[in-house]
DNA sequence: CTATTTGTTCGGATTCAATTCGGATTTGTG
DNA sequence: CACAAATCCGAATTGAATCCGAACAAATAG
């Protein structure tokens, strides 16, 4: 049903419509940014988005993929760097491109992927979060040879956080690239490496 | 609005309400439920649905909560054993229970969790993960003494999807308990400190 | 340079689900 | 039983998403 645009006209109409959307988006929240909204901001009617986008949510899927691909634009560039460097590094280097991406023209892209995650975890996921952390620190308490361990808040913090979500997202995952016992294994080592290299740091 | 159950009939409505939520969102996920849905799954009509919760979000919410006060529920009483094991024995057990509880009754627990972290499967996420994992697969490439390490699917899996979930989340909190530079700190140190150790092991 | 066809825009009409509200029904109490 | 509070009901209201047919603009043919 949407059209592809073909003159140059309506080809900047889609471009003002996702424009739109992202000052939309950025000022009110997707929660409250309606059809109206977009359409009044991008200065067309309302019937006018339906001609090149089924429905509201593909004009949301239209500015993800331009994220997406401004993610990938930012690191393709870099990579022949990336690899040269100690692990690290790559990664300091990475995340900091990536923060400074996000956070662009008054956090536009980071809005978007906020409501594409959907990271506003309520308040109630905290006790999950909550337990599992202190479940680390009282297993800290009982091996008093981990308890010099070093960045423990931080490892909680990306440990916690990550494992609920690439559990749900690899259960939900129709054609997942890995099984669940091994993604549990590479947790499970994961966090084991992480101690046991930190012990042989302490020890030297 | 809402008002409290008082009587034990009106407790039972509540109840009905929230196990309708659950079965409408198990069959025809969380998108195409209508508080018309639950209302008749519950037996009930639409209008009994207000006395009670404020509006559909409350009612999700309600789920929510139950599955996590039944994660909870499930690990405490773990939790004596738990921080006894070897780290990796614990994250095991947690993960596997995590598994079994997601899975029960249809997945019900599975689909509610799904629809509040909304894992958006979308394929527009793909490059950015697909890209992230060449990036850790070139670096192996090119640092050939790391060619033999363990288990790389299933970290690049974990570290990938856990990294940007933990980041995004940690941009999106108003007040997150480490600065963003300790998380980096964090991510570089757990990736490195992995890799190092598998190191260990392997030239022993 | 007119006629015709194709692309584009418009904004009111329609549809559908969430929420409200006033009244009917049930329960608890003396 | 009588009465008040609690509960339930479902038609009416509201507001946003979507549709649609007419009007307008651009491209193109004759």
């Amino acid at each position: 049903m949407p059209r592809k645009p073909q003159q140059q006209r309506s080809k900047a109409t889609v471009e003002a419509i996702i424009e739109a959307g992202f000052i939309c988006v950025a000022e009110q929240g997707a929660r409250h940014t309606t059809t109206r909204h977009i359409a009044d901001k991008a200065g067309i009617s309302v019937g006018s988005l339906y001609e090149y986008f089924s429905n509201k949510q593909m004009i949301f899927d239209a500015m993800n993929q331009r994220v997406v691909a401004d993610v990938v634009k930012m690191i393709q560039p870099m990579m022949a760097e990336l690899v040269q460097m100690p692990v690290e590094d790559t990664i300091r280097t990475v995340l900091k491109a990536f923060e400074t991406l996000l956070r662009q023209n008054n956090d536009r892209y980071l809005v978007c992927v906020r409501g594409a995650i959907r990271v506003d975890l309520k308040e109630y996921m905290d006790p999950i979060t909550r337990i599992l952390g202190d479940l680390l620190a009282q297993h800290f308490i009982h091996h008093p040879e981990n308890l010099r361990i070093q960045r423990i808040p931080a490892m909680t913090y990306f440990y916690v956080n990550g494992a609920i979500f690439a559990v749900v997202k690899h259960l939900s995952d129709p054609s997942p690239p890995i099984t669940f016992d091994q993604l549990v294994e590479g947790l499970a080592t994961m966090l084991g490496h992480y101690i046991a290299h930190e012990q042989t740091l302490l020890a030297s």
